[in-house]
DNA sequence: TATGAATGAGGCTTCATTCAT
DNA sequence: GATGAATGAAGCCTCATTCAT
């Protein structure tokens, strides 16, 4: 029998060319500045579609969060499971692998990583209803929560100097990734020039070399604006 | 003599009630869900006094950082001046010394701080003007300037490893504070727990031990969410 | 069969009635001193479903200049076609066909008729944007150049003592056609008294004899106030 | 006793300096579009004097006629005068000077002109008083009442063919003045050309011609766009 | 007299959301 | 399922007018 095209594409596909649709329109503009009008032309269905598909605004955004960690955490599985399988030798090497990990998860979906990381700004919280911010709030943790896993699993094989350092230190490489991303796409936006990648990779030498038995010098920078 | 309640208030009061007025609200709500009926709520005033000392809503915004902004780089200088006068003996200090400043500054006016910090998130972008967009660019390179003034001279006096990382460093300080900040306040919203200064504390030892020559242990952390 | 009131009327027939509205408020108030609510309200839909058709309140006022620019050229129409055929005997028959159109036109429609002609006033101009205004004069020059050419075309036919005279005829024509429109009306406002028509009647006759070779006698008037 | 340097402008001059500010800015904006505050800008005083001289917008716009029209009964005076001494010899000779005076006293003050002539329009009626429309046209009337008292002696000299043609020739001429300063500007604006004077010279003999024993042919007109 | 800070009603416009078709 | 017309609350901003000084 031949499979016909379908009149109704199948809901799956609709939902998920809606969302790509606003991860870019939410990515550009913002929250609050994009309108479901933008989101439906970008889809290219009605308003009324996305309406029929999610609740509201916020029903959308929160969506969009979900894939996004999800990708995160398939990017950590492979560096858990060469961990466990005794494939990283060292800190520096499992520290470089996470920022990697990091790195490439926003590049893979920039959109969706601003969206899942700076959804707190913005006044959103104000609008959003307490549940809203519950599932947000839970789908975040669980993003984190492998990633300081991985850190900790490290701790026990005795690659970092302090004991019991995996929670400080999985606080201060997610903060300097957060920051380094989002100053250095700043200074982007204004110098036109990228250092996102390079400034991470001093990060990773300078936290290595500080929480890691034996590890080497401060890295040599290059030249800057 | 009779305190008589004055109509009309003193031109500088007025503006900076409205301006106190409006850190609170921009705070809370973020730029692009605050009104310009909230602010003038909130500040007592009807909303056209907004406009009599404002242009519009970005202008008002915008005056808010030129004192934040001012007031970092007036709790940068006791630190450049004492650097100056050889009164700061090597980089851990240093280091420590314009964190607890970053700190500080954050902690003094945290409206301002966040306004400051985050104006780039949420859209405002696509809805500010050229013009506006320069001015604010330009008075967040004033204070990030002095911040890296400072540090290269430290680098002059020796205080790290690598002869040019002054760049670099500063950049990675100031991401990771930007981080941390946001980091544990996001943190801090859900689970209550305040580990702001504590991680910073972390990250700058762990920072000093790395860029600087002969610095010590990677600091024990405390115990956690 | 039952006449089920519809929800949704027919796109031209909601655009027809809002710009019936408009034609009605913007005639009685002007351009400035009407708003979109009375509009709205005229028209028995929400503010909002203005905007849904019309980009802005000028983009509304200048879509109803178009029927009516369009309505004149119709009337010049069969004047041109009488005149092409023969059926024009001669300059005075002529000049009194054009008026008569001209009065016409203005009878049919004369919110559209003031509207068209006096949206000059009142400091339009300083409130449109250009591109607005290039719309505006492009759709009023193709009224009066229709209205020009069929001068051209008597002048052709001999009708008029001076070979060239058209292109000043028109102007005085359309001049003195406007003038007393806006003369009389006015009058009438404050006497009651209504001499729109025997005015012109004067004017005709008076162009024509002066124009037109072996033309009779001035005009007799009438009692007045 | 020396006079010495008041103060304080006297009144007049106040009351003066304002009405001139305001016919500048009434005539480039029209009414609506024009602001208290860029009158008192354009004078050179606050806001709140000019609400000590005027009691509101309303009362400042009107009370700017009432010198426009002054000066058009000066310039209609010595025509009079001419006529009475029997120093104008004919009806051409009399509708040209006639015409002459209005053009002129268009000219000396455009922006007085334009508000006397047009205050009608712009939905202004429906904001003001009944009081304030009343004088309005009180005053307007006085203008006009002079310019048709003027042609009427004509009549009486036997300078026009029909006898009672004085009240239709002076609407008429008072029209075609009217619709030919508004139109011939209008075109002025966008084509740039300035063929008011000639249009209105083709209109007085136009009008001679037709209105008076025995004059001459209908000029030739001049190139045009 | 003169000032200009202060007010608040009102206008234009946007946009999330609904719902008849 | 899908559409898009319709709604109306809400936001930014303007400006005539008032009034304490």
């Amino acid at each position: 029998m031949t499979q016909k095209k379908p009149r109704f594409k199948d809901k799956e596909t609709r939902i998920a060319e809606i969302q790509k649709a606003a991860r870019r329109v939410f990515f550009e503009k913002g929250y609050q500045a994009s309108t479901i009008d933008q989101v439906a032309r970008e889809a290219g269905v009605a308003k009324g579609t996305v309406y029929f598909y999610f609740d509201n605004k916020d029903d959308l955004y929160i969506s969009l969060m979900i894939p996004t960690v999800k990708d995160l955490i398939d990017r950590l599985r492979p560096v858990e499971q060469d961990l466990d399988a005794g494939r990283i030798p060292d800190g520096p090497e499992l520290i470089g692998r996470l920022m990697d990990g990091l790195y490439e998860w926003a590049q893979a979906d920039p959109d969706g990583f601003r969206i899942a990381t700076t959804f707190q700004q913005g006044g959103l919280f104000s609008r959003m209803s307490g549940e809203t911010l519950e599932r947000l709030n839970e789908v975040g943790r669980e993003g984190f929560g492998r990633f300081r896993r991985v850190l900790s699993k490290g701790r026990t094989s005795g690659f970092f100097n302090a004991p019991e350092a995996d929670i400080v230190l999985s606080d201060i490489m997610w903060s300097a990734f957060l920051g380094i991303m989002q100053f250095e796409e700043n200074k982007k936006r204004v110098t036109g020039k990228d250092h996102v990648r390079s400034t991470l990779d001093s990060a990773v030498r300078l936290i290595a070399r500080s929480a890691c038995p034996g590890a080497g010098e401060f890295p040599a920078p290059k030249e800057e604006v």
